[in-house]
DNA sequence: TAACTACTTGACATTATGGCCATATGGGGT
DNA sequence: ACCCCATATGGCCATAATGTCAAGTAGTTA
């Protein structure tokens, strides 16, 4: 049993991936590093949107950005939230 | 790259799951079967919240509840969800 | 059946989220 | 300096999520 604090700050990184285009991103960034003009291409929605999904995904620290000229390049940080697909993926599974 | 309603369906499983009091009794749930008084007295909060937030975790799949006497017992249906914890404790350290 | 406990649900107010548009900002090229 | 491209930010609106209170349901006991 972790402290009420402990489980805000889990809920807030949870909070983060939460979200329909945000799991895309985080997919497309499973597979190397992509800068934000292919995002917005991939995802369909409008690039201010995509530029704010990314700030919530770099406020997290799930990614982190670097700019190459006038592309920012974003990559995964902590891949480790991949693995999330797996067990999402279960629960959708085991509720047939 | 999956389909824009697999991101969506997956979004709403963590969505379900990401919330401070929802984690709180998730992480309870990882530890074996318990009612819902309990998980009232451990949360701190009203018993009404508390049985909204089990009504969306069912409302995934995450968990199953049964009816003994009175009290209402819940269950964890699929135990990976624990190992987010794992995932958001790295992303939390990975931060600092 | 009435009273009690345990839990769920509905109505409602408040706040958070996600999307778009318009407008900054940052860097490169001329 | 100027313009252009790529991103970011602020404002606004529609919708969804959260909490509280009151009322409802289910099972137990007298």
């Amino acid at each position: 049993m972790k402290s009420k604090q402990a489980y805000k700050k889990q809920a807030r990184v949870l909070k983060a991936l939460a979200n329909e285009t945000r799991l895309m991103i985080i997919d497309r960034l499973s597979q190397g590093e992509c800068h934000v003009g292919e995002l917005v291409r991939m995802s369909g929605v409008d690039q201010s949107t995509v530029s704010k999904h990314l700030a919530t995904l770099r406020g997290v620290g799930v990614v982190d950005d670097e700019r190459r000229g006038n592309a920012v390049y974003y990559r995964l940080v902590t891949p480790c939230v991949v693995d999330f697909f797996t067990c999402t993926a279960k629960v959708l599974k085991a509720r047939s």
